[in-house]
DNA sequence: TAAAGCAATAATAGAGAAATTAATTGCTGC
DNA sequence: GCAGCAATTAATTTCTCTATTATTGCTTTA
């Protein structure tokens, strides 16, 4: 019996059918109906009950699973206790982050930390909901999240950088409907909204810069506009067309106003309920690798490349 | 890293040498040298320093091996668990055994198990001294065991069989020098006799049968002779010859007695300082099939079949 | 100090195992 | 009863792993 045959019996256990099982572990179905059948045959014991349409475990089957946890985490920590001490570190990093902070921003700073540690390999999955760290095997996520909740019972956050929503439009919207004075103003404006996946969108909160947060009195402002998107580069694309104000993070228009495409409006106001943050969960023990690229990005995100 | 790399790293620190690991595992050299250097490589670490003459672990290799004995331990025990629930027993058995008996009872004894139990590997170690069934991997032994010592720190005993050592001659050397009548002839007679491994010879203690356990005022004989040997089929064919008495185990010349080829003396009396006893070392679970084969000698061996 | 001997390593070639593709069987639901 | 999907089987190919042979390098002994 090998380590191989322990996580196979594991997919299938958990994946409930043979072809399901093949897919998560990168192989075909028939390699996986062979190697089960194979190791049924060498322990004279059957481990799942199936028919073409159905697999079930057997008591034996059900057994072997409990004992396989076990022995497959030994595996794992007894390789991550040996890489830890491995002066270069190597192995793999499971990473999720958003799509448009991911791809742009955090996508060059994985290439620079890979490039500096060639041993390592990144796994970077880009999703619209930040997924269920621990069960979908995560080491970690770069998500926006509230800046108070440093900590949960599943995870800790780590600040990676602030992340400021200004308001910005183009010159030649500006040229047509002039700048907002104040908050109230941007009423009377033609605002572009990006539709988050669960928040309910229309208001957008606003604070002037140097309140402190407590004092902050979130000035939830409801806007209005003809053009709304789930995707923060289409909505982009419309400001950039001189369709609206958008409101919209601060590491992605800085390099546009600095270009002159776009506008910054009410300067001393920007959004501030979430920021750049590393969700990482509650680990027996994190792999040294795992150390090293979140004060990578600490350190890199640090410098806000953005603003330069 | 697979189960067979621990059990590789763990073979190199036992026997301490890449080319003595080989022979363990049943490769060569070449192989264990690639496997190791695979290793290391794909953990990053170092897990032998390792000159052509000298083979010592690393601290990382230590700790590898700390983790390996545990794993390697767990893996066995699911395979045992599953094993046991199987119809059909399966697996090896590994048996030590004394050359006399094992080689002619427990020999025969062994084949009609496993043709019972195809699928039931058997290798059975014939050795001279009783050798440590823990430290060698042993299932059990099958030894001359003193009759009272069921029970010790590290083994359990069960008796498969009496053994009553008689005293024989062949038919010729009692035409030429009679029958003793009484134990304290023996003195007068030449006595053939086997040197066992660290118990002085010269000395037969011999008891009535039917005499009580407790009661068996064992009476010592000392014997002479001018012929003595470790071996006892060696002394067995100088008894054949006509030069002299022997004291053997029942079941070896029970078949020479039937047929007339010796005569047996003083019919009496027999000695029963050990019985043919199954040593089991204590496990955490002792597996079905060795389970299976201690009932199969039991039952077996009761019927004494060297008295038909 | 030099030479001999043994153990680890390197390179090549071969054997065995495992995986993929393609084709078959068998169960389920409509 | 038929359609469709999932498990199995067979056959080919690929790949990894092992053995053979040769080389290097350290120890020991003369």
């Amino acid at each position: 019996m090998e380590r191989a045959d322990l996580q196979l019996v594991q997919s299938i256990r958990d994946a409930g059918s043979l072809t399901a099982a093949a897919a998560l572990l990168g192989k075909t179905s028939p390699a996986v109906t062979k190697r089960l059948a194979a190791l049924e045959a060498k322990l004279g014991v059957k481990l799942f009950y199936r028919t073409t349409r159905r697999v079930a475990a057997t008591a034996e089957g059900e057994l072997l699973c409990e004992r396989a946890t076990a022995l497959l985490a030994g595996f794992t920590q007894a390789e991550e206790a040996l890489r830890d001490q491995a002066r270069e570190p190597s192995g793999q990093i499971r990473l999720a982050a958003t799509f448009g902070f991911g791809r742009v921003w955090l996508g060059a700073a994985l290439c620079d930390f890979q490039m500096r540690h060639p041993q390592v390999r990144i796994d970077l999955q880009l999703t619209e909901k930040l997924p269920d760290l621990v069960a979908q095997g995560f080491d970690a996520a770069v998500w926006l999240w509230a800046p108070q909740a440093n900590r949960t019972s599943e995870w800790s956050a780590t600040l990676l950088a602030t992340n400021e929503r200004v308001l910005v439009a183009a010159p030649s919207y500006i040229k047509a409907r002039g700048k907002p004075r104040s908050l109230e103003e941007l009423s009377a404006h033609d605002c572009l909204q990006v539709r988050e996946s669960d928040t309910p969108s229309g208001t957008w909160h606003l604070s002037k810069e140097g309140e402190k947060e407590r004092a902050q009195a979130s000035n939830a402002i409801k806007v209005k506009g003809a053009l709304v998107s789930n995707s923060g580069e289409l909505v982009r694309d419309w400001c950039l067309a001189g369709r609206g104000i958008m409101l919209r993070s601060l590491w992605d228009v800085a390099p546009l106003i600095t270009s002159g495409a776009l506008v910054r409006l009410l300067p001393n106001y920007a959004m501030r309920n979430a920021n750049i943050q590393w969700l990482a969960p509650f680990r027996a023990q994190t792999p040294k690798r795992v150390q090293l690229l979140r004060t990578h990005l600490m350190v890199r995100f640090k410098a806000r490349p953005w603003e330069k």
